[in-house]
DNA sequence: AATCAAATCTGATAAATATCAACATATATA
DNA sequence: TATATATGTTGATATTTATCAGATTTGATT
């Protein structure tokens, strides 16, 4: 599902123009709007695909989607969740021609697609352009590997309090929210197993520390879940 | 310990040139050679510490150095081994004004230091120069990841015979080589115990799959050493 | 409504890893 | 040289995690 128009229009008034594109003039933003596609991907759809042909600079404008690889042996790896206004794909975009992960929606997604020329033609025109890139590649790219490497030295229960803490303070900003993905997404994205995952979840739930319906889960001990998250 | 003179001296005859520094002119290249250092350090001396202030960009230019970090519970964790001709610091160099990690020679090290202002002026008034920046930093921190990635679902065998691959193709391209790192850094590289890095590594040793003599390590069995690495 | 497939869940057990203790060996320091 | 201190090593044991098996629930499709 893809179609040209977006809502507005203007790159220039894309919630996009304040953080990246900022240092555009008027023309270049033009050229921006001219350019770009705004497109729509139902939960499940692929955005795009590890191995193929980079067409051009995914920005998600709505939406949650999971950025994953298929490991040598064949095992799927959640490498992150992409969450609304994140330039997704960043981490290979300028070393490679071909997307190094998937990009898959987890809920129904509204994304840009800024032309791969474009830009490039961009960052040798606009050096502050260049250097907004260059700052916001490197936020993103250290906040994700910083993130693995807290989740690497942390045991199970640990992971899973960090997951559920992760979707309610940095996703959805609430106690309670719907978890967009399974358990065995869940257990892909933070390496454990689906029975292990489950178990713990069920654990937190016996210990009045997390509440569960249906997808929905509500944090009521948050102390407890925070110490666990530390020490767990 | 630190001087300010380099052999040869010019940035234009530097092997970073052919890298970084390719798509700078004469001038550029000369105000360059006027602003960096030129330093030394010996093994076990702290290049950059974690937190402290950036003051410039770090090349290896000889030498092997780890990147470290304190994580919240105080447990240290190597994050990656810097080679000669990286460009140390790649990660957090443009989304923060502190080092987000410890620089740490591992073997005596020789490394220049460009001013930060420099750089960052040069990639406001050289697109090309950028445009290189940002393709050597997705590549530096996509090969971290990745690795960082494969680390993550191996289980201890795999690890060990990972990192023995490591030091042998990599860094030293010999199957003999003098392991730069303590079993402890073993360790706290590839997320594991002192004890067991020990015992696999005798482990494999009595599998005459490595030979070991005090710190060089000789790899007998390369087959069996890449099958481990891979199923292990 | 009936059926199938996938996801969720629990318990029992096996395998992997960490911890503890003890000692040897090297390396630095007084 | 003697002494302390870190590193390396091995075995026994406890803890954590994965695996296997089976049951229940959920959701989609006919």
């Amino acid at each position: 599902m893809s179609q040209n128009v977006c809502p507005g229009n203007m790159c220039a008034e894309c919630s996009f123009r304040s953080s990246i594109f900022s240092k555009l003039n008027n023309a270049q933003l033009d050229e921006l709007t001219a350019s770009k596609t705004f497109n729509f991907a139902k939960k499940g759809e692929i955005i795009a695909k590890q191995g193929g042909k980079i067409k051009g600079f995914i920005f998600l404008r709505v939406g949650l989607a999971k950025l994953t690889r298929v490991n040598p042996d064949g095992r799927e790896q959640i490498i992150g969740i992409a969450t609304p206004n994140d330039f997704v794909g960043l981490l290979s975009i300028f070393s490679s021609k071909n997307y190094q992960y998937n990009i898959i929606a987890i809920e129904d997604c509204e994304y840009c697609c800024v032309d791969y020329d474009l830009v490039m033609n961009l960052i040798s025109t606009n050096g502050d352009f260049a250097k907004t890139l260059l700052e916001k590649i490197s936020q993103v790219s250290d906040l994700m590997m910083g993130t693995r490497l807290d989740l690497e030295l942390r045991q199970l229960r640990g992971r899973v309090a960090f997951i559920i803490c992760y979707f309610a303070n940095e996703v959805y900003k609430s106690t309670t929210f719907n978890l967009p993905i399974s358990r065995r997404e869940i257990a892909e994205l933070i390496d454990m197993r689906v029975e292990n995952v489950v178990r713990i979840l069920s654990e937190f739930r016996r210990d009045n520390i997390i509440k569960i319906e249906g997808t929905t889960i509500e944090i009521v001990d948050q102390e407890k879940l925070r110490w666990i998250k530390i020490h767990g």
